[in-house]
DNA sequence: TAAATATCGATATAGTATTCTCGATAAGTA
DNA sequence: TACTTATCGAGAATACTATATCGATATTTA
């Protein structure tokens, strides 16, 4: 049980789990016991042995020709993913992504419990968003300090982020989930993530450029506005 | 100028080059001419030879001893990236994170134009959101073919993804940012983009769970409420 | 004008991630 | 019982990405 010098897992695995679990946690009404990587792959895109690889680095292990146990499976990604054990978190930002986070209960599911928001603005702070609380900014280190809050989300505007991210640090918080578009500057312990929304429709922008080089539209007049006859 | 065999370019690279555009934004009004890779690579904490290879992908060139010319260097970016010609996009889900996205103004300097927005529920269509219109779903297919939108962007709950995706390349769309937590089943040539918010999660709590075991906290008492004192 | 230096560009090496290959195992089938 | 087949598990091979090295070049300085 000692897993002392646990091997650090790559990435895309870590993103592929989930992918796993939702495919399984589908898959569990219907009454079937065990699934082979070849089902998952199948249904996902993927090699099996990419996933049997996945699988193998969460610690599961299965039985040759049957595959594995459903109900094993789901429960040792959420293990492995630390799903089991609530991470509380707090958000600052109750702009419109911060609300959007707020609102999005499924996060307990994986663990995540979102127990608070902050906001700088006092217009915002006392108010309640989706069920969760918005406090002052102020307040932020000491609380984070006083209830052992480990996990921290910045959902404010990239002015205010490196800020935030350091009240953050001072109160203890380890790992920080950062939509703010900016690379933030924390001491090396500290776990970030960042969900750069720009980065990420960069990607996409680039390769659509890119098909529509190689594969043309048909060249038809587009209309450019917003027809009048379809607006009510 | 005919670059008939483009390489691919690979991903990190496309995610990266947005890191440097922003920088370079930054660093334009001090009146610098020039920028060297080593100054790039400082501010983001890179290697310079990864931030040359990055720009060489780009097709972006510097000069020796002096680097490269920073308004060269954005607008190459820029043009790389296609944000140069703008991409008009229809976003479908009216909820609280395609409100966000609607709100995302920045995302015009992406190239990125959210020309309109659908939802299903009639109480929200109709609407305007940050200034763009809500319209009702069943437009989506046609008004994408009319206007030849090319990007989709889905922010609606999981169930109904797949069959928005459908509607999409019914209407000729091209490249679908996806915001739903499932992998859509597309025809070959559609680009997807997943932002999945629940499998971002996952490496990052991951992460969390294994640190927190080898750097255990120290053993304060949690308070696990927030402290009523707090509040208001 | 010549030497020193910062920087690019290209190539080589190292490190990661993915895919391939093959032997072992257990269930079904003749 | 023996044969066939689906599947895991482990290790090898390949491909992709990141880092290091080195020569070429242009600017600065003596």
């Amino acid at each position: 049980m000692m897993t002392d010098k646990l091997k650090t897992v790559p990435e895309p695995t870590l993103k592929r789990l989930p992918l796993y679990h939702r495919f399984l946690k589908e898959l569990q009404p219907t009454g079937r016991e065990s699934v082979s990587c070849t089902d998952i792959g199948a249904d996902l895109g993927l090699d099996p042995t990419q996933v049997r690889k996945d699988l193998e680095a969460a610690g599961i292990t299965g039985r040759p020709r049957i595959g594995y146990t459903i109900l094993n499976l789901i429960d040792g990604i959420e293990e492995f993913l630390g799903w089991k054990k609530a991470n509380e978190a707090f958000l600052v930002g109750a702009g419109s992504m911060g609300s959007a986070l707020l609102g999005y209960h499924k996060f307990e599911d994986c663990g995540l419990r979102i127990i608070a928001a902050f906001d700088a603005d006092p217009l915002k702070s006392g108010k309640t968003i989706h069920g969760k609380h918005v406090l002052p900014l102020e307040k932020l280190t000491e609380l984070a300090q006083r209830m052992h809050v480990l996990l921290g989300i910045i959902t404010v505007p990239a002015a205010g982020a490196q800020a935030v991210a350091e009240m953050m640090v001072a109160g203890g918080i380890r790992a920080i989930w950062n939509f703010a578009p900016l690379r933030l500057r924390v001491p090396e312990h500290i776990i970030v993530h960042n969900e750069d929304l720009y980065c990420s429709l960069a990607s996409l922008s680039q390769k659509l450029a890119r098909e529509l080089q190689e594969n043309p539209l048909r060249s038809v007049p587009a209309v450019t506005a917003v027809p009048a006859d379809i607006l009510n």
